[in-house]
DNA sequence: GCCGTTTTCGGCCCGACTGTTTTCAGTCG
């Protein structure tokens, strides 16, 4: 049972109870499976360890919450959500989803209209019943059914490496065509989430009404969702929402604090200013009228007694607690990268000669590179042999020369056959660098299966990474199931790191399981698995990730000078 | 239903925008 899985009915209780006007209970509810959602251990091997007294440690969880987590983990279900789901047998998860429906109104419409599902909805708003209902219209009723219309071909939420380019193209546009004095993108992108689900951007101006207007009447925007003085919300062609705020320098850092969020981050912050007998909101922190901070994100956090918390942290999953008490980690920083280990050139499947990879490298200021062709029998990716890693070598060897001030090494990235072994003599790989190993096949094996062949992978005494290692790709294919616990033993006994690749729809390990492997006292590699030199540029969402599970520099290991990596990869 | 350096009971984040209202409810983030 995943914790998405749990995390899933808590969600669903909360919005049956909504529906029933139950108090608090929801919050409650939510809250809980907010943090079990997000939290990168296992909670059924939290339980295991540690029985129901365990799982009354999880924040937000308490009695009543953690038996019916028992429950679930026992069963497979939970009773009580079932009696639930029988009193109101609505599709509340589906109905909640769509724009402009919230609780109240599916449990009016359910009441007076009988909509169970979206489904429903659409025949009720087709059919004119919804206008004809008190306190609702024709524009209720014209906006539902363009909500269930867009609800059909939303794709979901979009890669953060995608959203990068348009975010950074839509203000540059701004910039030049409305009076600015100060602009940012917050929100999940901010955060350096691996999706965002939409655009927050933030604005100073002395002319809102202006910026405004160039806003919502950009080439690139399709509908123009809100237009306020302060708050304007448009979808983009593409399907992104963007919305934008625009707020006083006095405010600035408050409300870059509130649009960055997370929303748990943010309402843990308003609870320690009501303690001390203030008020935060995104206009800064008040006592009474008077405001005591909000020009500087660092002078809000200072006020609350705490660190500024790096945007990668704002999570709620502890960051709070160590920045009141003064210890949050130094992360490791976006230029802490001394080189990249993983990338390939027209010796396998990349597009480019290992010169033209390597002078990228140099002009991204990296001091050591390690080429990783394929080899073996991944005959779709050019594997190499034996006879033609040798051949490489010598090429190696003419652009070490050739470029100054970097140091090429020499790698391969290997396959892990089913049973663990790799499709490569231990004589061929003895003489490299690095040798990276992966899975490319048989991804549907069961946890345990996986597990095998990735253990047996770390070890072979030559291998030094496990690249990309739940194979998931964002939004196309899952990760496999791995046994995290055996895995970071091994990573700490072989010295076998685990690699974060810094692909964007790769991001694997993701955040998550990166925390757990610092958390398990793993060391990592960073590697951008480049095809192209345009690809080295993709590091930043490798770091960002990293950040996102507090990763220090220490963590990482190729942020070592060449000698230190090369003493402790050994 | 959860939580506690004001509390084991009585609180529970805050504000903008929209539509349908003539003072507000619902939704969103």
């Amino acid at each position: 049972m995943e914790n998405s899985k749990i995390a899933k009915i808590l969600f669903g209780i909360a919005d049956l109870l909504e529906m029933k006007e139950v108090e608090f209970k929801p919050r409650a509810y939510r809250k809980a499976a907010q943090t079990i959602e997000a939290m990168s251990q296992d909670i059924a091997g939290i339980y295991k360890q540690g029985g129901k007294k365990a799982l009354d440690e999880i924040p937000g969880v308490g009695a009543s919450i953690s038996e019916k987590i028992e429950e679930i983990l026992k069963t497979g279900k939970l009773k009580y959500y079932e009696k639930l789901r029988k009193e109101t047998p609505v599709d509340t998860e589906g109905l909640m989803s769509i724009e402009g429906m919230g609780p109240k109104k599916v449990k009016r419409l359910y009441k007076e209209l009988g909509v169970k599902s979206v489904k429903d909805l659409e025949r009720a708003a087709k059919k004119g019943r919804i206008k004809k209902l008190k306190g609702m219209g024709q524009k209720v009723e014209a906006e539902l059914l363009e909500a269930v219309k867009f609800s059909k071909k939303k794709t979901g939420r979009m890669l953060l490496g995608s959203a990068m380019p348009t975010a950074e193209e839509l203000i540059e546009v701004l910039k030049k065509t409305a009076k600015i004095d100060k602009i940012e993108a917050a929100g999940s992108f901010r955060r350096w989430m691996e999706t965002i689900g939409d655009l927050d951007i933030l604005v100073v101006s002395k002319d809102p009404a202006g910026v405004m207007d160039a806003f919502t009447s950009l080439k690139s925007v399709s509908k123009v969702l809100a237009k306020g003085q302060t708050k304007s919300s448009v979808r983009l062609g593409n399907g992104l929402q963007v919305d934008l705020r625009i707020v006083d320098m006095s405010s600035w850092g408050s409300a870059l604090m509130y649009f960055t969020g997370s929303k748990t981050h943010n309402i843990e912050l308003r609870k320690i200013a009501i303690k001390k007998g203030w008020k935060l909101s995104e206009y800064g922190v008040f006592k009474g009228d008077k405001q005591l901070a909000g020009k500087t994100e660092d002078e809000v956090y200072k006020k609350l007694g705490m660190q500024f918390v790096p945007p990668e942290m704002r999570e709620n999953i502890g960051e709070i607690e160590l920045a009141l008490d003064g210890k949050l980690p130094s992360l490791v920083g976006y230029n802490d990268i001394k080189g990249d280990l993983q990338f390939h050139t027209k010796w396998s499947d990349g597009t480019e000669t290992l010169e033209q990879m390597v002078r990228k490298g140099k002009e991204l200021g990296y001091s050591y590179m390690c080429v990783t062709d394929h080899v073996g029998t991944l005959k779709i990716a050019g594997g190499l042999d034996e006879k033609a890693l040798k051949k490489q070598a010598k090429e190696i060897a003419a652009v070490d020369n050739m470029v100054d001030g970097i140091a090429v090494l020499q790698g391969a990235e290997v396959n892990i056959l089913a049973d663990g072994t790799l499709d490569m003599p231990d004589s061929a790989l003895k003489g490299l660098d690095v040798v990276i190993a992966a899975i490319h096949s048989g991804f549907r094996g069961g946890r345990e299966k996986q597990t095998k062949r990735v253990l047996g992978a770390m070890e072979n005494e030559h291998v030094d990474i496990i690249a990309h290692p739940t194979g998931r790709v964002i939004g196309k294919r899952a990760a496999y199931d791995l046994d995290w616990q055996k895995v970071f033993d091994k990573s700490k006994e072989t010295k076998t790191y685990l690699e974060i690749n810094a692909f964007p729809d790769r991001l694997d390990l993701s955040d998550m399981n990166t925390h757990a492997a610092l958390k398990a006292g793993c060391k990592l590699v960073i590697n951008t698995d480049a095809h192209h030199s345009s690809h080295f540029e993709n590091m930043k969402f490798g770091v960002g990730t990293a950040r996102r599970a507090w990763a220090r520099k220490s963590d990482i290991l190729n942020t070592l000078p060449l000698k230190k990596f090369m003493k402790a990869i050994g």
